[in-house]
DNA sequence: CGGTTGGTTGAGCTGTATCAAAAGATGTGG
DNA sequence: CCACATCTTTTGATACAGCTCAACCAACCG
């Protein structure tokens, strides 16, 4: 007997983000119908591409913007002192390229290989004048980004580093979502240079709050790019304040 | 001989942002077209409110969005421990109210008495879906907004007191425009404590940055409420780096 | 005029940046 | 599979910027 593929979502683009009206369903929320994923697939590229890829440079011509599909991709800038501030990490269903006068803002790179769709900003945006509906998704999921990105900057005004360190492994954790942190148990791809970069400390700084969080019994580093959950309450008690 | 009224912008909705796409005139854009704020006028409430003025309160259920078309509205959140954040100011033809799950996010007050446009949630929603230019304007100035969000959270990393105030300042010309802001003469109207938590120091601080910039000569307090840009180029180096 | 709110100035303390060096990882080629 | 070179992370000592607490000053209000 032939057995029936399932459908796998992950072969078509997909969005997520919180929508504008209440919703019954809790947290983020898929934005795409499968009908519209079809369509972006038609206009779309699949790629991809292996871990510190640098995929634009901040200030070059924008001719696509991104979907990820899986892996984690970083966003940055560089400052005239030489140092670099991590504008955010990006995941699973996140989009990045949306440019300002036809040229990308940030830099962004692979932190982990990657699996992303590509598409041509012209086509996209004329997809989303002809399809109001889906237009509203990528307008949702912007707006959930916008909101994403104030809550950061309001949480990184809080100067203390193991609050800041224990805001952002929160945040992987919720990101990554329950099944990729099984058992408590978070990957850190990214280096401690970009940890410090997105939570605004120096990577020293970051080392010692590491060293605070598993001394105080929070959490156990299991190499570097492990951290195990230990007393998600008190974790999530120093992250939130 | 009768005299014909000019066309007055200020009586209807406007949307400012910078587009995706590269385009002639430099700066930010306005997103719409007169007929599209025709349309929004059809659905919309203009709205006169007082200085100081309570707009929404964080996490109350949202049905309103609005757009600001005279003076200036503060977003804050008020942490567990008592400070407020600001999470940012808004201005002429920003937009604000942008809602999660049928709840606000930030509470908003009026910072000058302003003018604003108020739309029902579900009408303008639909009349967007309806109409994809017209979202497509609102998709842009999203867009723009979380630009905007994200180069604040990079600048305010940068520790250095004076440089955040140095930046605000630049901020507020740029927000208010040319024609506010005439001989370098900009308007403070918020109070210190909103402007420390909108850069993320205290407001003592902030008075000892303020204090330092006029003892270099880069700007000249008048009264509480009146900065002159006495050095913009100066001025602009602190904040940019 | 006193009262209230918002702003400035001062003294001391705390926490993070900085500089420096050592210790762990990771990767490459023999 | 080891040895070396490179990169990343940890640990330590010190300096300094901004926070905190506290007093004082100025503007605005009835």
């Amino acid at each position: 007997m032939k057995k029936i593929l399932p459908f796998v979502s992950h072969q078509v683009p997909a969005l997520r983000g919180a929508p504008f009206l209440a919703a019954h369903n809790p947290g983020a929320t898929v934005l795409l119908t499968d009908r519209q994923r079809q369509q972006l697939t038609s206009i779309g590229m699949r790629l991809r591409l292996p871990a510190r890829k640098l995929i634009y440079r901040e200030g070059s011509p924008a001719q696509w913007i991104f979907a990820i599909d899986e892996g984690i991709v970083k966003s940055y800038r560089e400052h005239a002192n030489g140092k670099r501030t991590v504008a955010g990490f990006l995941f699973n269903r996140d989009l990045f390229g949306l440019a300002e006068r036809g040229h990308y803002v940030n830099s962004t790179q692979a932190v982990t290989a990657v699996e992303v769709y590509r598409f041509p900003i012209d086509e996209l945006t004329a997809l989303l004048k002809r399809d109001g509906e889906m237009q509203f998704a990528f307008l949702v999921k912007v707006t959930h980004e916008l909101r994403q990105s104030q809550r950061r900057a309001i949480l990184v005004n809080r100067r203390d580093a193991a609050g800041r360190l224990a805001m952002f492994l929160t945040f992987m954790r919720n990101q990554l979502g329950p099944e990729a942190t099984n058992g408590g148990r978070v990957p850190l791809p990214m280096t401690r240079s970009d940890i410090a970069g997105f939570v605004g400390l120096t990577l020293e700084s970051v080392s010692r709050a590491a060293a605070e969080l598993e001394h105080r019994g929070l959490v156990k580093f299991e190499g570097r790019s492990w951290v195990r959950i230990v007393d998600p309450a008190r974790l999530a008690r120093l992250a939130a304040v």
